[in-house]
DNA sequence: GCAGTTCGTTGCACCGAATGCAAGGGATGT
DNA sequence: ACATCCCTTGCATTCGGTGCAACGAACTGC
């Protein structure tokens, strides 16, 4: 797709690398020790930056895990507006999750990665307010597909929808988790939604 | 129903003093100039203690607009195991989250709370957490009520309609916020879950 | 009422996350 | 080669939160 594989300039080479070193590094010593033992300075440290230089790259320890949370959020929404107006918000909705499937990095596994969100209670937070933004981000798609009134003021039936299917797709990880990665998670994801429509 | 209205010794009316004096100095503070904007330092001064005692009535800044957790989550659950069992998961959900209504303390209005709740992140994530505990709380009564087997290992359904409809209860307050308190929330909620049943 | 214990208050030191600022040095473009 | 940009770094500072130890007032049994 992209006309340059190659980084451009050498800054430009050096910042993603360093990024990318970060985020090895950080999330390898996340595993290893917890994520709230592991403190910024440690990571700096282990990383070969400065403390500062850490707070350079991210904004906060906890984008070191979420990832860059705009961009992920615009991809969701291009996804969802991308399927055909035929279906549905839910068939919508259920094919953009399962779209969503985020590859395994070397450091962490997906299950190594909903273990520390288990653990860590400012990284579910995080979570679920990125869950709060995303129903902006997808509200308008889902209110056509819903056939709402564009002018209705404030209609909450797209930002339910999209909100309890959300909240289907956390319960149905987190089942999928304590299961040890063993269970389908497309499967407990159906349940769940067949369960509050039912 | 007590049959001591006094408290019983000097010690605990103290304490019950002081716990509602921060509190009503630190909502007060919250609503004039906002909940980030406000530090303990400010709210310790202004309620005429020092910075380590407010820590030893509340575990963090967020405690003293959320209020006890445990205790509200456990009246919560009695509530719903109280809805008659002929009720459907959704019904004694519904009459459980009405029963709910927090009563408007003197220094801020339940509208001055949802504003402070939509501006502090942390106040949302907090918020969000406690729906989680709620899940939890609520399962085994929802799970009765949708006829799960107890026995299903880490079963999502139960947790899924609890979240919807906890989902739907945020969407509704959020609309009845932003329509400056004039909409009717249970208006909102009703048509909130009636769209994602649809 | 008194002695001993419990418990609340406070100050102090400390930690960890996060931000602002300014100086230094290497990359960049002309 | 020179000027400019920007990346790194250290330093100081803010704020939330915790552990500890000392002081004093309230509670208990006698």
């Amino acid at each position: 797709m992209d006309p340059q594989p190659a980084a451009p300039t050498l800054r430009e080479r050096t910042r993603r690398a360093v990024h990318a070193e970060i985020t090895s590094t950080a999330l390898r010593l996340f595993v290893e020790q917890g994520y709230e033992a592991t403190t910024v300075d440690q990571i700096a440290a282990a990383a070969g930056i400065s403390r500062r230089s850490f707070f350079h790259y991210f904004a906060s320890k906890e984008d070191v895990v979420m990832g860059d949370l705009e961009a992920l959020g615009v991809r969701v929404r291009e996804t969802l507006e991308a399927r055909p107006t035929t279906e549905t918000a839910w068939e919508a909705l259920r094919e953009t999750f399962i779209g969503l499937q985020e590859q395994a990095t070397d450091a962490a596994t997906p299950l190594q990665i909903a273990d520390m969100y288990a653990e860590a209670p400012s990284l579910r937070a995080r979570h679920l307010e990125k869950h709060l933004r995303w129903q902006e981000l997808l509200a308008p798609d889902i209110e056509r597909r819903l056939g709402v009134e564009p002018g209705a003021t404030a209609d909450p039936r797209a930002r339910a929808v999209i909100a309890a299917a959300l909240a289907c797709l956390d319960v149905a990880v987190e089942a999928w988790r304590q299961s040890g990665g063993t269970s389908d998670p497309v499967d407990l994801f159906d349940q769940a939604v067949a369960a509050l429509r039912a």
